[in-house]
DNA sequence: CTGAATCCAGCCCGATACTG
DNA sequence: CAGTATCGGGCTGGATTCAG
């Protein structure tokens, strides 16, 4: 990265450059603390990725994702629904259903977010490579 | 998000669904999990966005973070570079000197992660809206 | 079925002090 | 300047139990 690969890159970096040089890493009105610390969590990607097919229930989700507990489950869908991210309608039904949707809001994020996975998908085994080599060499 | 509220979207909604249908989101071999969650450390999103715009000395990126604890830029240098997503280039002068630089395989990964704060950005103010909305109603 | 409440382990990360 | 070592607090998140 000492010479950007492509005319694209250099122009990506430059964007980031100015970018940074006008608001500054700061805490206070970073975008990017505020927001991406968000999907730091362990859960809130993975269900706004399991929301992207449509609305679910709350137990369909439970299983889409298998390991997450009821807890984080709650937790987690109720951020995301602080956030104007998910919306949640009741069923008023025997016994109750509740459903979990994308708001347009959240919907938007599905792009950048898509993105960012393609990249996982297509470098994923240079990562688990590039982690054995430090590994190794660490011992 | 009942109905997408455009074509891209639409087939973006369809990707995610196909894709998840084939590789469900078990923590096995899920790339979304193996990545994504190193983005979730407080700090690798942050020092990949300020190496963007070239190599950068210990130091001077303490003073681009300015609340990263030295103790905290050490080790998430240091998981990058396990990753593969960092290069550490050490100068024998007096006193040494410490380089990092993004790798090609980090430097590729700035673009979808610009997507983000582009996102991060345009939609910051609806997101504080929102939390601001949902936590008067809690009221 | 959905969710709240409680208890508790583990780790993330910050503060501080110490080496080459 | 760059990095390590140690300690400790706070928060994340899992297991379990209870409620509507």
């Amino acid at each position: 990265m000492r010479e950007p690969s492509s005319p694209a890159a250099a122009q990506l970096v430059d964007a980031f450059q100015s970018w940074m040089a006008a608001t500054d890493l700061s805490p206070a009105n970073c975008p990017v603390r505020d927001v991406i610390d968000h999907l730091g969590d362990k859960w809130s990607t993975l269900l706004l990725i399991a929301l992207a097919g449509g609305p679910r229930r709350f137990g369909v989700l439970r299983r889409t994702v298998p390991d997450i507990s009821q807890r984080m489950l709650t937790q987690t869908l109720r951020d995301l629904q602080r956030d104007g991210l998910v919306e949640r309608q009741v069923f008023p039904t025997k016994p109750p259903g509740v459903e979990y949707s994308l708001s347009a809001l959240g919907g938007s994020l599905l792009e950048p977010l898509a993105g960012l996975v393609t990249w996982a998908e297509r470098h994923h085994a240079d990562i688990r490579a590039a982690r054995a080599r430090f590994d190794a060499e660490a011992a």
